[in-house]
DNA sequence: GATGAATGAGGATTCATTCAT
DNA sequence: TATGAATGAATCCTCATTCAT
């Protein structure tokens, strides 16, 4: 039958391809990991991934494609294991459960995926965004603002805005800390970072999800 | 007399040294500020600082101990500046006096130093640490924890590390949205910055310090 | 019946052979004006192509080749569609007249085949004289030379191959001129290149060819 | 005394630069001129003078500025050693004798420095007018200007530029043809190259220069 | 001290060409 | 035939660092 014949050859050209993509992907990741982004260089991603640059420049044009691609998969694969789920949908649940939760399933993925963290922190200079930096950093916020907007139902738009700016900026110094450290320590720091959160938000969050009214 | 001769000749030298250290200093800030850390290069430096790459050498055997040096430079400024009374004299100071104008001095010490950030985030590879942003941050750590030991006298040294930690680390995220934005938007993040740690602290103070008790 | 197939596959393959070769020899075309040979890239010929880089060296063993057969199609159409008449039937038809048509569809030629000139001017080492720049300027080198011996027949075959020579340079840079122009400033200097091949040509005609006697 | 100690020292140092410049500009002359201007890499330029490519970008910011740099040491040397006599002083001067002095010393000097073919002819993109390029071309142009004005003083100036770049165009189309020929055969072309000229000019210059009135 | 020339390995990227499918 | 992945040497250029002067 010609019909697989037509469908498996271009499907097998293809995965060659992908299987390669995700092989540059993977080498990247490590690379971007171990020596951070900037000081990344695609040759030794494509020396971590046993093939030649020229091959690495068949995928992607440059670094920066590279890490946007990264990123993309990265996020697309946060929705898949967490789904969209990272807003409660019973806005009932307490703050404490909400951020909670949160936090743990941040910090498990980015303890399965440590390039996340390399990604996020890009070339660092307060101006420079990279547009892979940007993707990242943007797709998290409006997660983090759907959350949000889910447990602060009446803030006005540029508050909530600045709150999830903030939280995120809470959750990125948070997870260097628990990064930084192991066992014991690390689980003390990621109770500290829920800590901070929940208190940060908490006044936000006045009578309604369950709390006793405070008066 | 050579008494003259051989005081001054020395003398002389070490303060065109000085001369050319600061300026050196002050080269590696602007280029540090404005292309980053890893990114700066010795060349540029020097050619900022108008004098010739061996010169530069002359005074620094490496990139990394400009940044060093600098870091130091800047750790003493900040003491000058400010004293040593990032710790509040006054130990019944309340607390969002205490926060507030420890965030207020951080942030423009900042505005005015703005190679404090670049610094601060090196190469920034969670594992890697480099030796002068290990210095400042060892450094703004022991401040923090000085001010957080005079306000939370009864706190285990392991718990006050992690605390001051989570401080710095909220700090230095806080103070990115701050240099993000301008105007009034940059002043919403300092207030945001500000709440986000006092509520963290509130809890860790317990009555003391001027707080009506929540009874 | 088995005829038709095995006659009909080879010829269908043939066609799809031809097909394929005037396509990229098209595309080369397009990115030779574009880019100049030098800087054209196989690889960029065959995406204009709309085919693999693989498709491409199945027809074509390496970049010259494409360049001469481009040429040699080049050469083949101009004898196509002005025929060997560049040189004049009628030997009586003044230089003016001659030079002037030969010179009008040489530009003509050239404006409908801009790659004509990127053929001709090639990597331009005097040295290095690469075959397909090397055909096409004999082909036209050869038609010129029959042009003039048309109208100066006792000319002996060593000045006659000298002023076919300046002639074709004369051609050429004139040509140069003309395609960097437009609108009147591009005829003006038709005119002129026809004029200076004429006064080149002129003392070398003598009384025959319908001059007058200059006495 | 220490004028010359002062004096001499950064003159030496600048020396040495000075000789790694010439050194430079001859051996990319010399890489120019064998593998044309497009085909001339860099490191190639580097290697033929024997130092590092970094030692090449320390005094040229790319290959284009050593292309500039070669053709405007190249203008001033034709300057220096014809004067800027290629007008000719005397305006009654036969028009043989000014086209051929001046097509001789221009020959001469081609090939005295065989570069400078390399240089005028370039990338080669009809389009494409890289910089030093056009500087030579300029230069040249406006020599040549200068001499057809003095000896066509009425002729309005759109004119006069239509004709300088005709000679233009025509002089380097011949030394093309000088160049690729030795011995009597190349005496013949430069006298070729002279009759196209004059013969393209003489009409232009009416009856004065000297030239008896064709009545 | 100061200079600036020199280094050479390494950066990103391209390209003619080959080869397995 | 056709594909497109693969190659690897070569491209231009940069940079931390050293060294003769």
């Amino acid at each position: 039958m010609p019909t697989t014949e037509e469908k498996d050859q271009p499907r097998r050209r293809q995965a060659r391809g992908e299987r390669r993509i995700a092989q540059l992907l993977e080498a990247a990741a490590t690379v971007f990991t171990t020596t951070g982004y900037t000081a990344a260089s695609t040759n030794a991603i494509a020396r971590e991934a046993g093939v030649s640059p020229g091959t690495l420049y068949q995928f992607f044009p440059n670094k920066e494609a590279i890490a946007i691609e990264l990123g993309d998969r990265l996020m697309h694969e946060m929705r898949e294991t967490y789904g969209e789920a990272l807003a409660p949908v019973d806005p009932t649940t307490p703050l404490e459960e909400a951020v909670g939760s949160a936090v743990d399933r941040f910090i498990a993925f980015n303890c399965e995926h440590p390039v996340f963290f390399a990604l996020m922190h890009g070339p660092d200079i307060p101006g420079r965004i990279t547009e892979e930096h940007d993707a990242l950093h943007a797709t998290l916020l409006s997660r983090i603002e759907d959350l949000l907007s889910s447990i602060l139902p009446d803030t006005p738009p540029a508050d909530l805005a600045r709150t999830s700016h903030m939280c995120l900026g809470m959750y990125k110094a948070g997870l260097e800390l628990v990064l930084a450290h192991e066992g014991a320590e690390r689980d003390a720091y990621v109770q500290e970072l829920k800590n901070a959160l929940i208190r940060y938000l908490d006044p936000l969050v006045g009578a309604r999800l369950g709390h006793p009214d405070p008066s």
